[in-house]
DNA sequence: GATGTTTGCGTCAATATAACGTGAAGTAAC
DNA sequence: GTTACTTCACGTTATATTGACGCAAACATC
């Protein structure tokens, strides 16, 4: 009996769209190809799947040996499958995007090698491939997730203020949201659990710490967008 | 230069959750397969990836071929990459499901040779490979996409009354909702349009005939589901 | 006409939401 | 110490949405 991995298959990759928040901005790791094709362009990390991996064997993979990384949020996006997609040949895409903080990493815009950097998600560079559909799946993704599951203490360090979260979600959302009701939501909803220490160092009143609850009820808030006009 | 398809690469598949409505039930086509492995197993419809297809491709080719079917709407679930999913060897599965409407195929439960067969979504049958996950995910996704967006009228007649609509959607997500309150918002969120006519030939008072309003603003409406307790 | 059922529209109290006020806690300047 | 300024934490209020029902018109059957 012929093996099926003998007959002619599309390539498999992943690619993943790394996201990280750091100084009040959302930012996505990008790399500057170093071959054809897309020599030079800014490009989604991504490698191929081998025969005995999962998908999240080859996201770590990329992620500890590209990026030095490992042990984060990865969920998978989507499958991109456009014939034309990688000028190489047929080549199938599954998306996956990290949540990452930069801290825990050492990374920081500019601190590594010119070739991996941070880019504000607002101001990418042109991408290679599609990469542009799989950022734009990525975000949309992480936007509507954020409304009703906690994963803002994945980018965020163990202890934070309220004010912090606040302005992830405005940052992310790119939108406002009024602070005392936002407040008032993730409070109720058992979101985060109050440790009773307080940020010092600050100009202005020592905010309180908080941090996750990791025994939150599912589907216990929603943040509300407001309406565009 | 070597192209990628000549590496050892998995293979891919594409596996289809067909959703159907009928007499009040909510049901799934299933396969009775004819080969090893699982043979007279039941599963879910699927087919190999071919090298110059699109996964819509291969899903009409699969709907037209096996089913007879085509012109469905179709959207992509999550891909699947469990080394051990085929016995035959290591097979991606991308998954899709598909929204029906058994009427307009000529399809209805037992009618069809009995290798091909609709099953009551809570009665189903021990599937074969991981199709038991496929299934699962797509009934989630349903349940979850019914919620925000009004993909019902896929699986009603193009004319249809609230009630219809309303016992389609207590089938689906399977709980009661309230008559009264689930007219006001599909009314209110203008999901439907009143044609004026009527359904005839029924026992009791006969209800006006709606169609689904094709100019429907997005995130327009939301039916809450009772908390379980 | 009386009966039984479905349909279509309304009511109302409870809840959730958006918009905004205010005083306490902190730093810095004087 | 006092003043000025900022952020933080907690309220308040008007409005909108929701859930839980009531009820009469429309229809077939008797």
């Amino acid at each position: 009996m012929k093996l099926f991995h003998e007959y002619r298959n599309p390539s498999l990759a992943v690619d993943l769209v790394v996201f990280g928040y750091h100084d009040n901005t959302l930012s996505v790791l990008l790399l500057n190809r170093k071959e054809e094709p897309f020599k030079d362009c800014w490009t989604l990390p991504g490698g191929f799947l081998q025969m005995e991996e999962t998908f999240l064997d080859t996201c770590s993979r990329i992620l500890q040996t590209k990026l030095g990384m490992n042990e984060v949020f990865l969920e998978q996006l989507y499958s991109f499958d456009d014939p034309g997609r990688d000028p190489r040949g047929r080549v199938i895409a599954v998306g996956y995007y990290a949540l990452i903080n930069p801290a825990k990493f050492k990374i920081v815009a500019g601190s590594m090698a010119n070739d991996v950097k941070w880019f504000n998600v607002r101001k990418l560079p042109v991408l290679g491939f599609d990469h542009k559909y799989i950022f734009k799946a990525a975000l949309q993704r992480l936007k509507s997730k954020i409304l009703y599951h906690p994963v803002g203490f994945e980018l965020l360090d163990e202890l934070f203020t309220i004010t912090e979260l606040h302005e992830l979600y405005e940052c992310i959302l790119h939108t406002t949201l009024d602070r005392r009701n936002f407040r008032r939501k993730i409070l109720d909803a058992e979101y985060v659990i109050n440790t009773g220490m307080k940020r010092e160092g600050l100009k202005n009143r020592h905010p309180e710490l908080y941090r996750f609850n990791k025994h939150l009820k599912k589907n216990n808030f929603q943040i509300n967008v407001p309406t565009e006009s």
